[in-house]
DNA sequence: AAATATACCTGACTGC
DNA sequence: TGCAGTCAGGTATATT
């Protein structure tokens, strides 16, 4: 499931084979994605070049000439780069052939992602009101710890929460949280400052490291299977449920928070 | 305003 | 082997 590093991941792969591309027709077998993908996308994008492959939390802004494409992964979306006349598989859902004489393949078997044209995407109504983001300096400790005070809600949701601060998955919430000592059930407004600057620190680090290593699976992911890998990584709690703690060895618990599953020790975070 | 629930979808897995 | 049931998860949206 693609979460921030693999957004970014997939930026960096397809950008060098994107820019300056002339978009020579769209072709949508599926458009039946989170929303409709518009009728008239073929229209838009073609004869158009790229101009530049950009991420804001997890959506990619694909920008050309007259607009900008508006992309999500969702959970189980990719974008790959394919020769054309490949055959498309099942959850191929939509095509962007270049000039190059490849295609920009989206795949996606629970069609959760979305694909949307816009002509001002920082202002589009799904992403005018995100929080900073996570890599980036407007997300600071004084500003994480303001936006706590007075909220109930236990920390794991509140950081995943897009107006605190985007990008921030289950996977990574998760292990920042174990990371930073702090157990996951805590009440966001009862935690301190000092902990606060802990957390703020393991999510860029926890994030950073992800986008290294997917880094390294850079070359596999364009030219092969699209699995960038953030598997490769160092997982500590998630999907570790009732496993040995790898830092203590005491049993991992789980709790379910704001709908999500959530895997902690015990012992190591409080 | 904030907290909580719901919906979307399908592959992977479990139990019979 | 097959079938029915359950779960996972990002996030917009509806409801409380």
């Amino acid at each position: 499931m693609p979460e921030l590093p693999e957004v970014e991941t997939t930026r960096r792969g397809i950008e060098p084979h994107l820019l300056d591309q002339q978009v020579e027709r769209v072709v949508v077998r599926n458009g039946r994605l989170r929303w409709p993908v518009p009728e008239d996308l073929d229209v838009r994008l073609s004869g158009q070049h790229i101009r530049k492959v950009e991420r804001r939390a997890k959506y990619l802004l694909i920008q050309a000439d007259a607009g900008t494409l508006i992309c999500h992964l969702g959970m189980s979306g990719s974008l790959r780069l394919v020769p054309q006349g490949e055959p498309p598989g099942k959850h191929d859902h939509v095509d962007i052939e270049l000039a190059s004489g490849q295609s920009l393949r989206y795949t996606d078997p629970r069609r959760f992602g979305l694909m949307l044209w816009s002509h001002d995407p920082l202002s589009h109504k799904l992403l005018a009101r995100m929080g900073p983001e996570p890599l980036g300096d407007a997300f600071t400790v004084d500003d994480l710890f303001a936006k706590s005070r007075g909220r109930k809600t236990a920390i794991k949701p509140f950081i995943m929460d897009n107006a605190v601060v985007v990008g921030v998955g289950n996977i990574y919430a998760s292990e920042a949280l174990f990371a930073a000592g702090i157990d996951p059930r805590r009440e966001a407004g009862s935690v301190s400052k000092q902990r606060y600057a802990r957390l703020v620190g393991e999510i860029r680090a926890v994030l950073a490291r992800a986008i290294e290593q997917g880094g390294t699976t850079l070359k596999d992911f364009v030219g092969g299977d699209g699995k960038p890998g953030y598997f490769q990584q160092q997982l500590f709690v998630y999907g570790r449920g009732g496993l040995p703690c790898l830092k203590c060895g005491r049993e991992l618990r789980e709790a379910k928070l704001g709908q999500r599953s959530s895997v902690f020790c015990g012992h190591c975070q409080s």
